[in-house]
RNA sequence: GCGGAAGUAGCUCAGUGGUAGAGCGCCUCCUUGCCAAGGAGGAGGUCGCGAGUUCGAACCUCGUCUUCCGCUCCA
């Protein structure tokens, strides 16, 4: 089906508790939305994801939380403090806003000017206010005084805290290159633009990841630097189809041209999904060179470099950037997993079709109707379940509505207890309960003793650690097919077909960018979970 | 930040100067034995906020906040 509009998406995410405008009792905030009960449930299932398979499932990335709020120059070094400052004017006829010095560089062409020389603007000629100093990064201090010495800005990306640190890491990891270090936290941003709900807001959740590797030996042409950039973008699409379930035909990869390249990069590319307002930006992938550990080295005077035995010479190691939104990836996944269908009656169903390991709530545990004779082995099941799975009890109203409400939050799996599992008449019960699918709505019945078994069939199992996938989605997966890759979830052949593995660009470190390689493009990540 | 539109119950909305409303949702009780059944009852709104006009304002005026659309911006 289309995505849904919107309104849609944010009036189920209020109605149900993912997501409420901030402050509401105040009148809100522009910009800043509150994460409730299924909403934080939902963020710690696409973090934990993500971090899985960035970090656990893979022995070349190690995890870090670097501090918010640190030393100032760091956002020196980086080129925020310079570089996220952008002069502003306003025409005063029609009201257009420029940036001064887009003027100045001729991105309207020849600009109209007045007597001083100074620029009018270049749509009606209108005369243009003095421009205005933006910095997109918040600002506050550190301690009593609120002078310019204990100023500290929050942080308005992720990656500056794996750069300063990189040293520590590489040293106490032991770590050849290449390797990444991971990182998830929050960043700031003082948007002038409204966002479209949680799209874009003052602070949101990142999921970065900075890949070290080996300087390439030609600056100007470094194919091979290219070419691993090539393989993270490919291989963070193929997380956003089979581990979240995204659809891949509201998936696109998109280079970013010449112009539009941030100040350190050799090459982006954005993994974008389709909005109801068109496509936008879930994901960037920069090719960051050296460009951030040079600059840090040259405004620390501390050397961040790398010890390379082989040559025998420290080398600054390139950097490959995936830095992921987890904010807008929620966003993404209410979208993608909304569906409405008819019901037998011609009413509407609405069902969030989450994969299972993203939904908030694993099982819902229902009697068949309020009755005191189904209540204990009720309450029985649900003590069961609940230390294993995100699990909610609810035995008001009919069997049916309940069932609603657990599709309109996503549920994969409803455990219904009914008189034939208690007993009665003075029959005895057969201690049976039934699965009802999210999806197909079909019922299973399985002894209670069997219950967790059959629910790990459907459910990742919480027990190992967050779990990754469900035995039925393991099962599920192709492998390879033909020599490519099929998309694991029926939707159809991925975007890309997997190159052939090539010779490692990094000769020296052959072994373990092969590792990398194998790991990313082999049929072993599909079954890795199990 | 500019222009336009909007803001009334949890949601969707009606209400054009004179008693605050509907449907759905929610809660309780009864009923109900598998996909939003039915009955009875109930909670919940100083109509975004503040000021003004008026005998009287959800309604008119001004300000303000928030949201949406369009610009603009987006390292």
């Amino acid at each position: 089906m289309p995505a849904p509009d919107l309104e849609t998406i944010v009036s189920l995410a209020k109605r149900r508790g993912f997501v409420f405008p901030s402050a509401e009792i105040y009148g809100g905030f522009a910009n800043a939305y509150d994460y409730g009960p299924l909403g934080v449930e939902l963020k710690r299932n696409i973090r934990e994801a993500w971090w899985r398979s960035m970090v656990m499932e893979r022995d070349d990335v190690v995890g870090l939380d670097a501090a918010l709020i640190t030393n100032p120059q760091v956002w020196v070094g980086s080129g925020h403090v310079a570089n996220f400052t952008d002069p502003l004017v306003d025409c005063k006829r029609c009201q257009r806003r420029f940036r001064a010095d887009h003027l100045e560089e001729g991105m309207y062409g020849e600009v109209p000017r007045d007597a001083q020389g100074r620029p009018l603007c270049p749509f009606d000629g209108g005369e243009l206010t003095e421009p205005r100093q933006f910095n997109m990064m918040f600002r506050t201090q550190v301690g009593p005084v609120a002078d310019e010495a204990n100023m500290a800005y929050l942080p308005p990306e992720t990656a500056q805290g794996i750069f300063v640190n990189f040293v520590n890491v590489q040293q106490t990891m032991r770590r050849k290159l290449p390797f990444g270090i991971a990182q998830t936290r929050v960043s700031f941003r003082n948007e002038i633009t409204p966002g479209r709900f949680i799209f874009r807001t003052l602070e949101f959740e990142q999921m970065e990841m900075e890949y070290f590797c080996m300087p390439p030996k030609d600056r100007e042409k470094p194919a091979e630097y290219l070419a691993l950039h090539r393989q993270w973008v490919e291989e963070r699409l193929r997380w956003y189809i089979d581990v979240i379930g995204i659809a891949p035909e509201r998936l696109r990869l998109r280079d970013h041209e010449k112009e539009e390249l941030s100040h350190y990069s050799a090459g982006t590319t954005d993994i974008e999904y389709l909005f109801p307002w068109g496509w936008g930006e879930l994901e960037g992938i920069a090719a960051r060179t050296d460009f951030d550990l040079r600059s840090h080295a040259e405004l620390s005077g501390q050397p961040l470099t790398y010890f390379d035995e082989e040559s025998g010479e420290h080398v600054i190691p390139w950097v490959i950037e995936p830095a992921a939104g987890l904010t807008r990836t929620l966003a993404v996944v209410l979208l993608d997993a909304y569906t409405e269908e008819p019901d037998e009656k011609g009413e509407k169903r609405i069902v969030l079709k989450f994969r299972p390991r993203i939904a908030p709530v694993k099982v819902a545990v229902l009697p068949l109707s309020k009755n005191d004779a189904l209540r204990p082995t009720a309450r029985r099941v649900y003590d069961l379940l609940r230390p294993l799975w995100m699990t909610q009890y609810d035995e008001t109203q009919s069997i049916g509505r309940r069932y609603r409400r657990q599709d309109e939050i996503g549920t994969p799996c409803c455990v219904t207890i009914d008189f034939q599992t208690v007993g009665e008449n003075g029959q005895p019960g057969d201690d049976c309960v039934t699965i009802r699918d999210r999806d197909t709505q079909e019922q299973v019945r399985v002894p209670i003793s069997g219950l967790v078994a059959a629910l790990e069939e459907r459910i990742p199992a919480a027990r190992r650690a967050g779990g990754s996938a469900c035995a039925r989605e393991i099962r599920k997966r192709p492998a390879v097919v033909a020599g490519r890759f099929a998309c694991p979830n029926g939707r159809g052949q991925l975007l890309r077909t997997p190159a052939r593995r090539q010779a490692s660009p990094y000769s020296a470190r052959a072994r373990t960018t092969g590792s990398f390689a194998a790991r990313s493009r082999g049929p072993k990540c599909w079954v890795r979970a199990s």
